[in-house]
DNA sequence: GATGAATGAGGTTTCATTCAT
DNA sequence: AATGAATGAAACCTCATTCAT
């Protein structure tokens, strides 16, 4: 066997420990949000505890890598949308419905992106640096279209967050639409006044 | 001392430990949300945490009555908005100012009323019990004015239940403006439509 | 029952746990030391974990504890021996030989001394505040009997220190005499040279 | 390549992981103490955990092989100054003087010393066995000269030991001047009576 | 022989809840 | 009724040690 083959046997390993580790965390923070024990995402994944914290020595970078694969969907979406879409106003509406999704699938996700104010913690953190970009530029795109004179009411940051929020609890609460609450915010916000 | 002035006394200094409890739950909550360790509550009460056990056997129901006045409060407020306004959208756009202060001022009160869906959950019960229909008239009357052929595009339940959500973590963040969000939704739902 | 003979009662309950909690720790320490598992004193004094931490909420704190009856006894043993014995030096050979003795039995004790160099160490620092000033004195009264012209090779802090490092491991080699040790070491001390 | 030669080969490959390893504890133990956590050791020689345990299958092992060569050399260091010193009583203190040089630099190292008084542990034992003898020939020599009809008030393992003990924390208290406290006990040790 | 990923025992600390006084 | 001491489950994190590659 040669060093490099031997390499690869073994990152092939510990990268199939990772993502079960993964499979395992996405899974048990359905059910119990994302402050589970790491009991029972080691047992769910079949690893001892041990392993979790030689991948993700903090609780925000499991988080984090949990989800990146949706966080970096939605921000490639952004663009493209803008380009596919008849008006910059769907755009932003098809983007909001991609990211609702996205929330609303991960029980307990929209509670966690919270954070500090500060943006210290790492999850938040990382939400707001790969996607207000992307929410602004649609926002952008869809006033400048509407008129010049016209700004749009919140920035980014506050849609963002407003849409994160109106979709904590929206899985466990059938009664209770956040897809058609977000859309409502949007409409709201393109009608280009907070009065 | 006959039995029954004893009784009297007993039932007086039990009503003055219940107030004292309702006092400090109310601003440990302020400070350190609603999941506060029990002993820091019973502390500023200056009574024993038994006594918390004995008043409020559950953390729902302490935290139920720590803001029934401000609930009755907001409830109250529906009818005699409907009244006082010059429109009914107006007495909406008042009274759910009103419902976003109430939740912005008590941090981590509308993170606490999520709840289960199945409404099993005591404090979501009662905000729902007691704010939903008067919630429910202010939207009706909103949209029995702007013409018989609108209906709300959400109902009552989603409305408060999206404002509650939208106040989330607004006090940790000054770059979060609720109220803002707050009121574009609600300018979403009046314009009558979700698309 | 009266309030105060009430108070009382509970007093005695704690007081009863808390000796309970010494002697379980002062025979732990003897067997594995004073960094003993906090589960294993618990489970001899037969109390649960957190009354441990209630009484003594650090561990130097416990140790401190468990070990101040004699090192008080220490502390007042230093001017009565210099009362009672013919002599300065003699008083001094009396005094480090109780040390000792009290060192020695104590398996774990003399290791705990050390401490940070900064004195942060509360155990460290008890033991220094307490008996260094006692074992001064005795110094200062040896030296100053044996001619004004002498002054102590070392001061009463190194001489502790130094002491207590002899007594390190006593209890466990049954051929090693900390107590001949020591009193050599005095005896080199009080030859009044260092060469 | 041929067999005799791959062998070769490793050896030297195993030589120098060897040599790395001892280097690397060296340092390691200096800063961190001799219970320095196993991967920081590895770390620092830059191999993997697996290997020190192939070398050195207990910690004990590693220590005293990474001491070995100053043992020898302090070992050594004994009939050399009896031949050089002017007096046996001055090889003696020369000779505990290179002692403490040694124990005091090595962090950690006098404390690791103690071990079962069984004499089971590997480093203990081997202090003793390898420096004991050395020791005891100098005290017979200061003694024998002093006159026949004195016997050292201890034997070189209770003085080794005291020794030992002295320098027990030494490098972390500059206020602690253990080299000044043997010297006093030596003094005491040759004053020949230990009251 | 070497590697380092994985394991899991072991120690710590916090707090909701009970119950003797 | 009130008290608050006691309980102990639960969660965290760190390493020594093993073993598949």
């Amino acid at each position: 066997m040669t060093d490099e083959s031997e390499r690869r046997t073994k990152r092939a390993d510990a990268r199939r420990n990772e993502q079960a580790l993964l499979d395992a965390a996405a899974a048990v923070f359905v059910t119990s949000g994302v402050d589970a024990p790491v009991r029972e995402i080691a047992a769910r994944a079949g690893v001892g505890m041990g392993t979790i914290y030689r991948h993700f020595p903090t609780r925000p970078e499991l988080v984090v890598a949990v989800y990146r694969h949706q966080v970096e969907a939605c921000a490639d979406a952004g663009p493209r949308l803008l380009d596919e879409s008849p008006t910059p106003e769907a755009a932003l509406r098809a983007w909001v419905a991609l990211f609702v999704e996205f929330l609303v699938t991960k029980h307990g996700l929209a509670g966690a992106l919270q954070g500090d104010s500060a943006g210290s913690d790492a999850l938040h953190a990382y939400f707001v640096d790969r996607l207000v970009p992307v929410c602004g530029s649609l926002l952008q795109a869809a006033f400048g279209r509407t008129g010049a004179r016209h700004v749009p009411p919140v920035d980014a940051y506050n849609l963002m967050k407003g849409i994160g929020n109106l979709c904590i609890g929206a899985a466990a609460d059938p009664a209770y639409d956040a897809y058609r609450l977000v859309q409502l915010l949007v409409t709201g916000v393109l009608s280009g006044s907070n009065r």
